[in-house]
DNA sequence: GCCGCCGTTGACACGATGTCAACGGCGAGA
DNA sequence: TCTCGCCGTTGACATCGTGTCAACGGCGGC
């Protein structure tokens, strides 16, 4: 009997991927707000009714696709953190791997980028909550990054708080992306190629934040 | 008749002013998302098929809001130039100015968040165009500051081509203010009052272009 | 005084979301 | 083994918002 039950509850989380593995290919593909739920259901190959049955709503399978992009930024955040030694270099690094996450996965980047942009933070039972969470744990990898940072020396100490600094840098580069992402042929028209412009904006972070 | 053309034009614009006019104050009162073109027609106290007939469809409304949201954005800026001295405190005070606009007309801030996470540049006969090409007026704006400060020696040389500078600050800003606006409450939940923090930003970015 | 243009509108078609009652298969208990 | 009931699954429905269209009516021109 409990076998059954773990049989079903497997299956169920199966499924329930397979909802948001064919929802994340059609986001990519044609950009979140031309996915219907019709066409979602489609291609995991089962009824409309059914997704409803997994998930609340269409802002709740998106925040689902949300907190998957969370948890692989906090990996490459981890990874990237590893393979650093001094602080203003984990930090400096971990911003480029934010922007090479959000080119490798836009449609990542554009749930982060709708879930900056919307208000509320509510409790940590759904999956928007969820969401909130991952992204809080990513963020603490700058901030343990600016700490060593300060430790080390390589990041001027009248920075003030650790916090405030992650926050700060994490804002300009969600912007600074923001503009890559999506306004390519606008840098370009004004005489700027998108690979320059990231890393002079890096540069300019970089100088804001080191020692001496 | 030719008086009679000319008056016609006249009510026209009044009326398509009137339809913007309604549009804004649903948008500053429930988020453009919420706002439905029945409601708009409904305010402006006529049918919501007119509606279509002065603006192609709800986006075209949206970026008819956008224009002038970038029109006044200029013109702060323009005032803001005047009203320093030195480059450097050009540049900071142009970018307190644009957190002070986001913060007095929401809806305009929302609207060019909207503007900059979706993608193309069309021609300039839509209102779209008319509404990029003003945004391009503001930063013109924030590229003179630039100039200035690299004459006057308070923005240091070796930042590079103004424009990029201007773009990668302007991104930053943006950033910055997308949070303010939005995260407040999780602001404060990680200790971080917006004031301060906004404050602390643009500290940082000062000292990223600082001269010495 | 009649014609025709143009501003204006009600009604329609379409598409998407979210809900619900009902069906059917599979395991549990007699 | 037979039956009951749970639960996964679905088609159909109600609702709402968008964008379009044919038709109406008043006002200026001939």
């Amino acid at each position: 009997m409990s076998y059954i039950a773990e049989r079903r509850s497997e299956e169920k989380e199966r499924r329930r991927a397979e909802i948001v593995d064919a929802a994340e290919r059609l986001y990519l593909e044609k950009g979140w707000d031309a996915v219907t739920m019709d066409q979602v259901a489609k291609s995991a190959r089962l009824s409309r009714a059914l997704v409803y049955v997994y998930f609340a709503d269409k802002s709740d399978l998106l925040f689902a696709i949300g907190l998957r992009a969370m948890q692989l930024l906090k990996q490459r955040f981890e990874e990237t953190f590893a393979r650093h030694a001094r602080g203003i270099d984990k930090v400096e690094a971990i911003g480029r791997a934010y922007m090479a996450w959000a080119h490798e996965f836009p449609h990542y980047f554009d749930v982060c980028a709708r879930f900056q942009a919307h208000e509320v933070r509510p409790d940590a039972g759904t999956n928007e909550g969820a969401c909130a969470l991952a992204g809080d744990d990513a963020l603490s990898v700058v901030v343990r990054a600016i700490h060593v940072g300060m430790e080390d020396g390589s990041i001027r100490r009248d920075v003030g708080d650790p916090m405030g600094l992650a926050c700060a840098l994490w804002a300009c580069t969600h912007g600074i992306t923001l503009l890559a992402m999506n306004k390519g042929k606008d840098l370009a028209h004004h005489g700027l190629a998108v690979p320059q412009f990231t890393n002079y904006s890096m540069d300019l972070l970089r100088h804001a934040m080191k020692a001496g």
